[in-house]
DNA sequence: GCTGGTGGTCGAATCGATTCGACCATGACG
DNA sequence: CGTCATGGTCGAATCGATTCGACCACCAGC
């Protein structure tokens, strides 16, 4: 209180040494008698300094040691879903390996956090891009910040190779593809498709060949296009507004609650098709007996037990590791390149041929 | 590339003016003439200034800006569970409102992760903080970093004033007791206890009268303490490893099926008593003719339904956000108290009267 | 005994900004 | 017409560290 904080200047002083010389014994970096350093630290507990100051350290390296992790959508959405969480969990755990900070950035669609105006990073990394002109990404790289984007479509685009901003994802596409393939071949027709939000600009999916065009989310979009490779253009598409539950139970019941409905619900994700799921007992449709129902992602769910989900299984660690670390190369001033994870089809008790008839 | 970015005594030159008055024309803080400001804007944008270095702002400030936020056990199980993450969606408004970043430092139990010691933060919010001897408190507090601690124990101890650190928490200990009195009214004798784990050093738990004065974890101990508090000595107390729905279930088969089985089980977290409920469901009990089921926190549990669960409600995202702006307070310097928030009983449809006999 | 190398220490410059005090010119007011 | 206040600008010090080059002393080798 009286005092401030001592700095490296102080504990010089106390233990008779120079300021360059108390450093070394910080740092290690340079030749120091031990005596001496010694005597440094003895003088710095004395005065209970507690090791360099970041801030000066920082400013002389021209380093922050922080990577920015910017979150699309409210945080509390982003952290409800398994999805982001365990991509996360990797991404932290690459980071913190190498002594990175990691700076959640919350960021509502659209908005560009003032944090990322004014806060220091090394590198970024940005979930769920809509590309090079995102609003968030223009203002990290006009402020020369490096950026990588998970699941975003930077990258998808070789024409811009010296970049500073590069690309993670996963095989979305071949991924519905493959899926949809085995659903066709046990004899389904009728699609109904539970779609991830299209953008950050909303609206209501109509059944359409090429809606899988159309969406601003890029993963939104892949997962889409897979499916239209698969050959199937679904009489149902209805869009949710976040991957939850609730959603995929509400769409579920949109999708399932008529005459007409289709023998097989493809949801692009597992937390919708677990809503799809609930909906379908719910009104009293057996699965899979009277219904297929099938995901995107490959999380565990225990509250579904003792079925399992039928899904497209992708590394969700794997995909964050892979992000921070090339965080942590981009943030050293070397240069990386984008990858595309494979993805694994997962047969559960959900799917199954369609009811005769 | 071939230059170096450009600072603020580049856009100085380049405008032909000091560089005291380009920060002028940057920061606002003093008179200046428009046109001034003008042109050393423009020239800002001529040499792709983005705006001052914040690591020189930070250095000259003395303040980074930043506000280390520790979770504890494993980044993936917290964000696995809504309490935490509800909890840290209102801790993320609260700093973000106030243009505070948020460092993100996962730490496994019991150790200290190096990033605490050498990243700078202006304070730090410490999730279940094992009291003022825990480790990572220690650390933060002998860099003189100010600290919060959320369901911890300190500030229980109010011959801590003046301290830098204090608690933000609920009343876990009279939620459970209004709960477990509420089951008592309507009949129920036998209870059995799904316990949150107890510390960092686990071990399972025995039925055990003072169970509750054990556990190395605060909150799980205020919680055990309000069951007492209720004149009710549990049959049978399990421990689990996490708040998670296969544990609780686990947990649940252990304690249901046998035939003395209790009439009520209260389990001290939502995920807990649905992981039970489940373990009901699979055992062929109903609920609540053949047993009751109760929880804590209060969380949406979409795929519990058409049930509803008993449970107590906490204010969890007030809590992030009370324990947000207390980093901010103490931040800036300014004192700040602990706080105890209130609870709530919510009483669902998985409680009722004991079966009869 | 002289030279060259080296381990150890120090002084001073540097990183990129903010801010205090000095200074100048202009306009208002007595 | 002189003085004072003030808007506008600048120079220099400061924040807390790192690091380069200089310097000194000591020892080994020739």
């Amino acid at each position: 209180m009286t005092h401030p904080r001592p700095t490296l200047a102080d504990v010089a002083a106390e233990a008779g040494v120079s300021v360059s010389t108390a450093s070394l014994a910080f740092s290690g970096a340079g030749p120091i008698a031990s005596a001496t350093r010694d005597r440094v630290l003895a003088a710095a507990t004395r005065l209970a300094y507690a090791g360099p100051n970041p801030l000066g350290q920082q400013l002389r390296s021209g380093r922050s040691g922080i990577v920015g992790v910017v979150v699309g959508d409210r945080l509390r959405r982003s952290f409800r879903d398994p999805v982001s969480t365990q991509m996360l969990d990797g991404l932290a755990q690459a980071l913190s390996e190498q002594s990175l900070g990691l700076l959640l950035v919350p960021s509502e669609a659209g908005e560009v956090p003032p944090l990322l105006r004014h806060t220091a990073m090394d590198a970024a990394v940005v979930v769920l891009a809509n590309g090079p002109d995102d609003g968030v990404v223009l203002a990290l790289t006009r402020r020369g910040i490096p950026v990588v984007s998970v699941e975003g479509e930077i990258g998808d685009d070789p024409a811009r190779p010296g970049s500073a901003t590069v690309n993670v994802g996963i095989d979305d596409r071949g991924g519905t593809e493959l899926l949809v393939r085995e659903l066709t071949l046990l004899g389904h027709r009728r699609f109904g498709v539970v779609s991830l939000p299209w953008g950050h600009d909303r609206r209501l999916g109509q059944p359409d060949a090429d809606a899988g065009t159309r969406a601003g989310y890029a993963h939104t979009r892949r997962r889409l296009a897979g499916i239209a490779d698969a050959g199937v253009v679904p009489d149902l598409v209805v869009e949710t507004p976040a991957s939850l539950v609730e959603h995929g139970r509400s769409a579920g019941h949109q999708i399932l609650d008529r005459p007409d409905r289709p023998t097989a619900v493809v949801a692009l994700s597992d937390l919708l098709a677990s809503g799809v799921v609930l909906a379908a007992r719910e009104l009293g449709l057996r699965v899979p007996q009277d219904v297929s129902v099938a995901g995107f992602d490959g999380i565990e769910l225990p509250w579904l037990a003792p079925d399992v989900l039928t899904s497209v299984r992708q590394p969700l660690a794997d995909k964050g590791r892979l992000a921070g670390e090339a965080a942590v190369e981009l943030a050293a001033g070397r240069p990386v390149t984008g990858t595309v994870l494979p993805v694994e089809l997962q047969l559960g008790t959900t799917t199954g041929p369609p009811p005769a008839g």
